[in-house]
DNA sequence: TCCCCCCCAGTTTTT
DNA sequence: CTGGGGGGGA
């Protein structure tokens, strides 16, 4: 095993021999290879790699860490080595021991699906529903807040409707509505129930309850699981905490984590639960590591800055064993178009004359949405780039179609399914498919709906759809030509549908979609393992929507990512987008101290990605208007607004500024010019 | 009554 | 880029 990089801290910390073990990190410090490390170190000394579990919150966190084992181990030792995020790898967990966990022919259904289910069955409780001024998403938030932080309706409500207020109007108004709500949430549960279907935190919850009551179970498993590593501790929550738990007695932990980086409070993390390590683990350690490998001071000075002024004391600062380089640069911008043209332009520049490659340059934003304008600048002038976060491949309306095909052959009780796939075709809305649905639920098995399904529909849409269930159900065993099988019958319709972007766009998704196919034995798996599956990644390669990527392009892009998704993320030249007023702190969060504090944790991940330059931007329009109008708030509020001068460089736009005309935004005009009303 | 199509609004963050 | 609402047509 290749260790020689690790200092005498990561050594130890990958070589412990304890029980469990907290290793808390601040960022930079080498938590990534740390978990390598102690992987390819539990392997090199004779562990199974298959009883090695690996934990992340994403898959491309768990494919990343799985690729480096690999490569720093000899033969193929690494080869069944897993590596997974927790929903995932329940899923597993579930598929591969169906008599233990009691759950096949079950459909996991992603959030779309979950809010239909729950407007039906709002609409089936119009009573309740009409009671109460919840709207179905927000019923939902209650819900799978209540299931994460394992709070009570009655706190879940106040959490998510109320803010987290506790007058006594308050009060008032959830005991109220708390009744309603239950009503709701129960029949949501059946509702589950009769479909057969298992949302995400069921995934979790099925093999908590599972594993926590049932000791057999749980000796079942301590001969596979012997060791887990757990990525991103801090943002661990409550429900994850349940999961885990019962394995304390069954595989040694190995955790990871920093609390200055806990950014899933609004799915129920607490970074606290770092803190409680120690008394919550028996048999534990906690160690540290706080040598930064990854920036110049000048980055980690700055960022050391915004954590020191946060009324939380994270007790860490960040000294860099690389020694001093440029100051970050504070670049104000007077739009999205400048901003996206000045990254543009710097970027071509590094890449053209400074001897950068694409993928030394990472940009991260707060939300998806934002990087739209960046994205069609980037197009324009030809930079590839591949975008994490965001939407999801099986979560476009087009793959949902096909799918939506090979769903109710896997599932017949999938009502969400049958809704999709018979409104799809021309002359079928709810009311007629609601309809049909109705017969087909009393079929008894997937075989008596093939052979009846025709009859039930009947005409020429009953022939076409029966026809289609058919060719699926022949191919189950093979889950891409099931695919091809599916979209052959369907492209006619589908060009139909979106005629709009189908060609230029959509089209291009199919074959993306038999490829994800292949990795999967059975039409069930890749609805439950699919959904879960990144857009952007696919066989380690990233894909992206509309572009056809070459080699060269694949192994040399920039990233465009959100903050969320940018964990353990790290690049030579770093740009963080819009660091203004109402984004950082964003507005939403403006009222609440601990919303605030989560923000600035944010802010924090993103500038301890940069390892030598760092740029900022802020929009100049939002600074003023703030200033003009607005209250002392969202300014005194406002992370930069006593930033130290001498922590940054402010810098001016050094490029010309060139809309593209195809992607100029039509100029307002203004009718109010002209009259002097006075 | 049901279905289709066009237009508009409004988008945190993730599994 | 999707979801909802409104209007027109069958």
């Amino acid at each position: 095993m290749k260790n020689h990089i690790l200092n005498a801290q990561q050594k130890k910390a990958v070589e412990f021999d304890g029980k469990h073990v907290l290793v808390l990190a601040g960022a930079g410090t080498g938590k990534t290879r740390c978990i390598v490390g102690r992987a390819a170190f539990l392997i090199d000394q004779g562990m199974e790699p298959e009883k090695i579990q690996i934990l992340t919150f994403t898959k491309r966190a768990a494919n990343e860490i799985v690729e480096r084992v690999k490569a720093s181990l000899t033969d193929n030792q690494a080869q069944s080595l897993n590596g997974s995020t927790f929903h995932s790898w329940c899923n597993q967990l579930i598929v591969r021991y169906p008599n233990l966990f009691g759950a096949s022919g079950y459909t996991v259904i992603d959030p779309d699906d979950q809010l239909s289910v729950m407007k039906m069955v709002c609409g089936d409780q119009l009573v309740e529903y009409k009671g109460i001024r919840i709207k179905p998403q927000q019923l939902l938030d209650i819900y799978s807040y209540g299931r994460n932080t394992r709070k009570n309706l009655s706190n879940s409500i106040r959490e998510k409707i109320f803010k987290g207020k506790t007058d006594e109007e308050t009060n008032d108004e959830i005991d109220i509505i708390r009744p309603k709500v239950e009503v709701l949430l129960r029949a949501y549960q059946t509702k589950k129930s009769e479909g057969r279907y298992i949302d995400y935190d069921d995934l979790l919850l099925i093999v908590a309850n599972r594993l926590r009551n049932d000791a057999e179970a749980r000796r079942i498993l301590s001969h596979q699981v012997k060791h887990l590593l757990i990525d991103e501790f801090q943002d661990t929550n409550p429900l994850q905490w349940y999961l885990l738990e019962p394995f304390l007695e069954i595989a040694k932990f190995y955790c990871v984590g920093d609390d200055a980086q806990s950014i899933y409070s609004f799915r129920g993390a607490d970074y606290k639960n770092v803190h409680l390590f120690k008394e919550r683990v028996p048999e534990s350690e906690i160690l540290i590591l706080n040598n930064n490998y990854r920036s110049t001071q000048e980055i980690l000075d700055l960022s050391n800055w915004l954590i020191e002024t946060s009324p939380l004391e994270y007790k860490k600062k960040l000294v860099a064993t690389r020694g001093s380089g440029t100051k970050p640069k504070l670049i104000n911008i007077a739009s999205q178009w400048e901003e996206a043209n000045f990254i543009a332009e710097n970027i071509l520049e590094n890449f053209t004359e400074n001897n950068k490659n694409f993928i030394d340059h990472l940009i991260l934003s707060r939300s998806t949405y934002y990087t739209k304008p960046l994205q069609a600048v980037f197009i324009q002038k030809k930079i590839p780039y591949v975008t994490y976060g965001g939407r999801k491949f099986m979560e476009a309306a087009h793959i949902k179609d096909i799918v939506s095909a090979l769903r109710v052959v896997n599932n017949i009780y999938d009502e969400i399914g049958w809704m999709r796939f018979l409104t799809f075709w021309d002359g079928i809305g709810e009311i007629k498919a609601g309809k049909y649905i109705s017969k087909i639920l009393e079929f008894k098995d997937p075989l008596d709906c093939a052979q009846n399904l025709e009859d039930a529909i009947g005409g020429t849409e009953g022939e076409k759809i029966a026809d289609i269930y058919n060719s699926i159900f022949m191919n189950s065993g093979n889950v891409k030509k099931a695919i091809q099988e599916t979209y052959s019958k369907m492209e006619l319709q589908l060009a139909f549908k979106y005629r709009k972007d189908w060609e230029e766009k959509r089209k291009s998704d199919v074959p993306v979609l038999e490829m994800l196919g292949e990795n999967y034995a059975t039409i069930g798996q890749l609805i439950s393992e699919g959904i879960l599956e990144n857009a952007k990644q696919l066989n380690g390669n990233p894909v992206l929507e509309g572009s056809q990527l070459n080699d060269s392009e694949i192994k040399d892009h920039v990233i465009i990512s959100t903050v969320h998704s940018a964990k353990g993320l790290e690049a030579d030249v770093c740009y963080v987008l819009n660091v203004s007023p109402k984004v950082y702190p964003s507005a939403w969060n403006l009222s609440s101290d601990e919303n605030i504090e989560e923000d600035r944790r944010v802010l924090y991940v993103a500038l301890t990605r940069a390892k030598n330059e760092l740029y900022i931007t802020r929009d100049t329009n939002s600074i003023t208007t703030v200033n003009s109008s607005e209250t002392s708030e969202v300014t005194s509020k406002y992370f930069l607004e006593n930033l130290p001068e001498n922590l940054t460089e402010q810098f001016v736009n050094p490029y010309t500024i060139v809309k593209p005309r195809d992607i100029l935004t039509p100029n307002k005009i203004d009718l109010s010019e002209g009259m002097d009303f006075s």
